[in-house]
DNA sequence: TATTCGATGTGCT
DNA sequence: GCACATCGAATAC
């Protein structure tokens, strides 16, 4: 797989216009001469100006620093004692506003994700939530503040296909739940499934 | 300095 | 469906 890598203005934009796009993109990893990639499927708008949610949310902390470079920055986060989360930046520097990355169709490297999860039964389990994403592709605080653009961690096109995006809630927050700020390819069996009506049939799917 | 709690995942019921 | 591991960041004091 050989795609263009994505530049930083395309980050430096409206944070829900990106956050629609990135579904279908391609984050490669390199370690060495290997080398990790999967398609994106599922990601989260955090918007610093009016979502309680966002770690930026009119605050300004050393952990959400990053948050407020220039879009195309990574912001890597720790989160209940044992996981880390992977955010992309985006906006103009200095606005708080990050998308949180879900889930991930792995395409190269799968052998090494297993390796690195070794607890998932199927390979829908490799990196179909946020901390399994890290695992999978070994990504922690050391990638805080790089850039998706021209480091070992960067973001490209993906192939020319059609696929439904579909918006919803967000998933595990206790605040500024009522946006709508998830965006996940419908059917891909690699999003995540946490929300369930009553009859514990999963929806936003 | 102390306390609370989280953008989760796992395992058991 | 629910408890819990586990610890750093945020907030309270």
């Amino acid at each position: 797989m050989n795609f263009k890598t994505l530049p930083e203005k395309f980050y430096i934009r409206d944070t829900i216009s990106v956050a629609k796009e990135l579904p279908g993109k391609i984050l490669v990893k390199k370690e060495g001469k290997k080398i990790l990639s999967g398609k994106i499927v599922e990601v989260e708008a955090y918007i610093g100006d009016h979502d309680p949610a966002c770690h930026a949310y009119k605050k300004f902390t050393n952990r959400n620093k990053p948050m407020y470079e220039a879009g195309g920055t990574i912001y890597v986060y720790f989160v209940y004692g044992n996981y880390h989360c992977l955010n992309f930046v985006t906006n103009k520097k200095g606005i708080g506003d990050a998308v949180l990355i879900r889930g991930i169709e792995p395409l190269e490297g799968i052998d090494i994700m297993k390796r690195r999860r070794i607890k998932a039964k199927t390979i829908y389990d490799l990196t179909n939530g946020p901390a399994k994403i890290c695992l999978a592709f070994g990504i922690d605080k050391r990638y805080n503040y790089k850039k998706l653009y021209n480091g070992n961690l960067i973001l490209t096109e993906g192939y020319k296909e059609k696929f439904k995006i579909i918006k919803s809630k967000r998933i595990g927050i206790n605040t500024g739940k009522d946006f709508n700020y998830r965006f996940f390819i419908k059917d891909n069996p690699y999003v995540t499934k946490h929300e369930f009506n009553k009859t514990g049939i999963p929806i936003n799917n």
